[in-house]
DNA sequence: TTGAAAGCGCTACCAG
DNA sequence: CTGGTAGCGCTTTCAA
């Protein structure tokens, strides 16, 4: 039987048994209860059973509210992500069930690549009061985002992202593994005008990655002009189709495109739509995969790296943090590999 | 200045301004503080933008574990799916943007298609304290399910899912438009044996897309015998191989496939391996193409409808659910539709 | 139009 | 090993 409560002073949601009901049914006091079932030690094993009992039958529930209230910790993690497209989303997913093993939540938002939501939303995030924050942030270059940040209480992950003034836990990308991988593999395929399309450097990959780029050009003794390059400020399939014109007029044989799936699904669309075919006429190498999509010819070559792992590593990163807020922040850096795939070929000789 | 706050009597978290500290400020009770912070009428104008000020400048955010605890409301709406693929990540995206308009934040969790885990999530948002619950359950048709659902506080939202003895509110699917808008459009392509890959029954999907095909069988004057559907009870790409098999054993000459997207990649890599080409051999239809899949050929004809969309009114569903509790359940139903593309064709005659 | 006081459910402290 | 008490920050009476 549930306790009777008082009548509800409050026309709004069910009142649930507290632990007092507990303590109440058990004939001990709130403070045992709370111990038991927060499974502290020094409680008699006869009173611990007992009281789990009682909790049991009365189909207690713990109040969250209640409890962050108290202890000023809301088992929380907020995610702050551009959009949640499959790299994100397979992110969130880990990260998500790695907090989980550890009693954690994850609030999720999307800024839709823009900066402005962006400050509003992790102005939200800390007021909901989430222990820690892990951030995807559109630009890691926006003043009003790195002020906000020095002034807010949750520990501070930070996922491929350079805020400065900002000493937090990261999780970085090591861009050249991949970006050297694809470019050593096309130069050895004769390729010497090769296109970049990258993201602006507004955030961390839009400057690493072009600069693998030209390191790599370099090695190979190739010097990547900047009308090689195309930085995306956006990552809908117009830019991509767009980014591909200016390259083709570059004269490019080959193209790298590390930007956003919808974005290169842009590229392949306005290469159909030239009637450039893939690897005949243009190699191309992405960065990631869908793999309903590479369940088709041609398989894309793409530089990429775990993104679970990174979602697995930043969970970890946070919940280590919470355990000890004054430990010093700490990197994690996640590597990039190239996998060859038949989107590439020997240029045609013209 | 912040105020000076007396020594932290916690080791645990920063102190942070209260409204003890506006009202301190600003000479005035916390009462009244509290009445502008939540723009409530009856504050003379001047004291209104005077603590509207003062809340400013001392830096103040609402500490919402206090004022969930007071009000028995998190704000906070959680949203259980089986995996964060591209379908169910777009629903969290809409619903995550339709919650946040409303101050309302969402926290995700994937169950991976595990009905034990879901009891256990639920559970735990239960717990949590969420004020509302969209679920879309891996099986809607476990007891645990159903018992736990009858027990917990927060208001419930189903995406396309029907839990017995559970009235809520629901989107759900209607799966004939886009089910015999492709087997209608294989009929007239010459098909006769037209193979089904879908859900297990336990969820509704799982059930309503056979009877649908079995239904527009049954108009074109065709009797699809059980051994056409291959239902899936796991969705990864060796389920979708094995599903291929079975029908091509079973002599179709063109496949539906009502699963996720990983296990349709399946069927297209079984497909590849065993030499069997799309459209010339068999036509395919599928539930949904990821943008940069369909980029390349062929272009999977699909059965779909707007997933976007029904985040959207799920999260409707939610607010207003929240706003009057006591109104009765509303069933939302959003259509799907056939979109022809390149993987079908003409079956061969043999 | 304003304020005093009560109390949401829980944990932390201290005394036994 | 156990219990009493204080209070987290807020909203909500109720009274002025």
């Amino acid at each position: 039987m549930a306790p009777v409560n008082g009548n509800d002073p409050n026309g709004g949601r069910q009142r649930g048994v507290t632990i007092i009901d507990i303590a109440r049914a058990a004939g001990i006091s709130k403070t045992t209860v709370s111990r038991v079932l927060n499974g502290e030690a020094g409680v008699a094993p006869a009173t611990r059973t007992h009281v789990t009992e009682v909790a049991a039958r009365l189909g207690y529930r713990a109040n969250t509210a209640a409890r962050s209230l108290r202890t000023r910790s809301s088992a929380l993690v907020g995610f702050l992500v551009p959009h949640l497209n499959e790299v994100f989303s397979q992110q969130a997913e880990r990260l998500s069930l790695e907090l989980r093993h550890h009693g954690v939540d994850l609030v999720i938002s999307t800024s839709d690549w823009d900066p402005v939501a962006e400050v509003e939303i992790v102005e939200r995030m800390a007021s909901r009061g989430v222990d820690a924050l892990v951030l995807s942030l559109t630009s890691d270059r926006n003043p009003d985002v790195a002020r906000l940040l020095k002034t807010i209480d949750p520990a501070l992950v930070l996922l491929d992202r350079e805020v400065r003034g900002i000493a937090a836990d990261t999780v970085l990308t090591d861009q050249s593994g991949g970006v050297e991988g694809a470019v050593a593999h096309l130069v050895e395929l004769g390729h010497e005008r090769i296109g970049l399309i990258s993201m602006t450097d507004v955030n961390r990959p839009g400057r690493e990655v072009p600069a693998a780029w030209r390191r790599a050009g370099e090695r190979a003794g190739l010097d990547f002009g900047p009308e090689l390059n195309v930085a995306l400020p956006r990552f809908d399939a117009a830019s991509g189709a767009s980014a591909t014109g200016r390259l083709l007029a570059a004269d490019v044989t080959a193209v790298i495109a590390c930007v956003p799936e919808a974005a290169i699904a842009g590229v392949l669309f306005d290469l159909r739509d030239r009637g450039v075919s893939i690897p005949g006429d243009l190699s191309l190498v992405g960065y990631h995969e869908p793999v309903l999509a590479s369940a088709k010819e041609p398989r894309i070559a793409a530089i990429t790296r775990d993104y679970g792992e990174m979602g697995v590593i930043a969970g970890r990163l946070a919940i280590t943090r919470l355990a000890n807020r004054d430990q010093r922040p700490r990197i994690e850096t996640v590597g990039t590999g190239f996998v060859p795939a038949s989107s590439t070929a020997p240029p045609r000789r013209s």
